[in-house]
DNA sequence: CAATTTACATTACGGTTGTAATGTGAAACG
DNA sequence: CGTTTCACATTACAACCGTAATGTAAATTG
């Protein structure tokens, strides 16, 4: 049943609230301990230390360290798509709607440390097929949800035929960018930031119907 | 001296030769290793029974797991820059030339195995400063290294004042491209490769120094 | 309010890790 | 050819690792 009201302090929690927080307090930890000491710092020791409880905790709600890595990602990839991330409207013009996403998905998405440690875990885990191919499902669909706001966002690409291949590329030099980060912030970032946003307004420019070669002319 | 002339069968051999033998066997194995059995499944034992010698021949070599992974980006990195990929002519008709260096550098360096496995040592020993700065200095080098090779091999980008900038962007595309293998081979990659050819035709075309819609072209 | 279930803590343990220490036979040296 | 050096093998070990098993107090149930 609901819980009784007790006066002034209430000692008394529920089960199933205990149970979500040390659950969120256990991922949260260990988001936290691999980023600061890799994926092999993180053991169950030593995130169950870090969370404030005792390894028992951690077997009672994950059984395995595996599955404590699953929650990790998906908790990631979670909040990479319902996440922090406000896209630009679609009636903005064409440049201000290309630095915002580009610009906010590298700070929403690609530039946070907890990309960094969902590559952690993925290099962590890839011995086991399973879940290799767990994370691979998670990821898929995190990326199909950003693809998809990419096209509801710039629906001039819906144009091409080639759309959905320009921004997974987008997306790719934006991985690309982000994992570099690993060994420390590249002052070259934010150029090639730039590089990119001038490539996605160039792609939403009318379709390039010919072979890029003497294509068209330029205002020079 | 010069090691003696022995009859037929030469059982004596040089003990600078047995030695550099065992230490490219035990450098070569670790890669094999990785590749199969992740970072973790790579540990000194492991890696001594592959390369069919004992933890005692790596620790006379190597001393640490640690200097063993070092050489081993090492040599990674260094199969990259004067590897197997041969570059085309710079005098080569443009398309060509540019559909040559991607593909070539897809196949060479960033699909192969060896590309994640060097990955795997990056993120693997990830926890050590000192490790970090290392790789991050080995890398550097390489990366280098292919940009100049890009730079001669399509020498109108020099026009270019972002020239350096749209390069490192291709080849974090490629990279980002490259890690998403870890997952299993996509089939998305083949069009990707695709657009980054276009878009290095296209950054080979004379400067756009305008674009059609206003541009806030900031000076640094 | 007993009975039961749940959420953790505690303890225990076999297996593996990286590395230090030592041994040994072949190669290099003078 | 005796001595030394070098390349590796062998053995040993303390420090973890992840997880199974069990205990316990609080929350829920009937």
């Amino acid at each position: 049943m609901t819980p009784r009201i007790f006066p002034d302090k209430v000692v008394r929690r529920t089960q199933a609230d205990r149970s979500e927080t040390t659950r969120h307090q256990l991922i949260s930890a260990t988001i936290d301990v691999v980023r600061e000491r890799s994926f092999h710092g993180a053991s169950v020791a030593e995130v169950s230390k870090s969370a404030g409880v005792t390894p028992g905790a951690f077997q009672h709600h994950f059984g395995s360290k595996a599955e404590l890595m699953m929650e990790v990602v998906e908790e990631i990839l979670r909040g990479d798509e319902i996440g922090t991330m406000r896209w630009p409207d679609s009636t903005r013009p064409l440049p201000e709607r290309a630095r915002a996403t580009i610009e906010g998905l590298w700070h929403a998405v690609y530039e946070p440390d907890r990309f960094l440690v969902a590559w952690q875990v993925y290099f962590g885990c890839a011995t086991d097929p399973v879940l290799l191919e767990r994370m691979q499902q998670m990821r898929s669909t995190a990326g199909k949800l950003i693809a998809d706001r990419f096209m509801d966002t710039f629906p001039e690409l819906a144009r091409r035929a080639d759309a959905q291949t320009q921004v997974s590329l987008i997306l790719s030099a934006l991985r690309g960018l982000g994992l570099i980060r690993m060994f420390g912030d590249n002052p070259q970032a934010a150029g090639q930031l730039e590089a990119l946003i001038d490539l996605l307004v160039e792609r939403c420019q009318p379709p390039s119907s010919g072979i890029p070669f003497l294509r068209k002319k330029r205002l020079s």
